[in-house]
DNA sequence: GCTCGACTAGACCGATCGGTCTATTATAAA
DNA sequence: TTTATAATAGACCGATCGGTCTAGTCGAGC
């Protein structure tokens, strides 16, 4: 019998993409293990708190790696360079829609409840982020809150509706309209 | 033994609230007939096919709601009319926000494939009907098509940032401001 | 080479799943 | 009143669920 031996960070990658395509219900043991090729021994080897654990680690996972990537640079870097890095690195993570947002997702059905902490957290750092920046690049404190709410919440409202219509360049189209309604307040105060 | 006796739409409605609670694969038989009464006699005396009957025809339910309270005004009535009825629809149907939409959570998950055509034809009307409604009040096609595809967009983006954050007021707030995202350009050509 | 702990494979467990079936009750037609 | 049928309650079924446990396989350190 062949043995393959896993890392748990390439765990936690496999495990996230059967949950991204099957939800947090949708996706049982039996099917979590012949997607990933991981045996339930390495799964409650790695995660013993078993599915729970799974998708907690997940979505920390994520977090820090928006964090890293998008959140930080937001909040810390040249605001203009930062927000035009947020539009790349979100087309490039959600695969140009093809990619569900996973802590979204679980916002909406009762796996909300058993992770509330975490999706408010998430959200709630995103927009505080992006306002950050926009405030920093020279708008007033309400309307870049406003910005950054909307922001947000069309990248959501287009990954649904990216995945809803089975569209490819719907996603796209969102994010151009949804970078020029944040850079029109700002063009306004000049480059 | 007491006996209650149900309606179908009763049971559709009744069943469609849990389905919004738990998601479809989160909403087993017992949770059904716990939280909604019906026994499970009932419930497949409604529906023979089981599950996945309830959930179709629970779309097929919401479907022509939004038809005929919603789509309908947008392709055929006064569209200026017929806009401003589809925010105040939208606000009290979603129930400002601590409703989500069934159709979209659906989306996200593998329950689309199930149900890929029921919710493609829901979004792709919707957008449809409204960007109808545009062009009638004066709008360029391509123009209309792009505001009506950010307005559903922005809704369903709105209803999942209602819920991931908890919050009562952003909602309202969202919808707000994407009305007058739409309006916008309908002003610049008179009232 | 030996040992030990990290890791894996998959048989196995009680609980719960979606779904079927029987018994029974209410209702409406005759 | 009788009868037929629509509707309900819930016991019951095999399959699958999430999770446990045993029997290993490996590589690192001695």
């Amino acid at each position: 019998m062949t043995r393959t031996v896993f890392e748990k960070p390439d765990a936690i990658a496999l495990v996230a993409e059967v949950f991204r395509e099957l939800g947090y219900e949708g996706a049982s043991m039996s099917s979590i293990t012949a997607r990933t090729g991981l045996s339930k021994g390495s799964l409650y080897h790695f995660f013993p708190g078993g599915k729970e654990e799974m998708a907690a680690e997940i979505m920390a996972n994520i977090d820090t790696w928006f964090v890293t990537q998008m959140f930080r640079p937001l909040e810390e870097d040249e605001p203009r360079a930062a927000i035009a890095l947020m539009w790349e690195t979100t087309n490039t993570y959600f695969r140009s829609g093809r990619r569900i947002c996973l802590i979204g997702a679980f916002a909406l059905d009762e796996t909300r409840d058993r992770f509330a902490g975490a999706i408010h957290g998430y959200f709630k750092r995103w927009i505080d982020a992006l306002a950050s920046a926009l405030m920093r690049a020279g708008g007033g404190a309400t309307e870049a809150h406003a910005l950054a709410e909307e922001a947000v919440m069309g990248i959501q409202g287009a990954l649904m509706l990216a995945r809803a219509l089975g569209d490819d360049a719907i996603f796209g189209r969102a994010l151009g309209r949804l970078r020029e309604r944040l850079m029109e307040p700002l063009e306004r105060k000049g480059p």
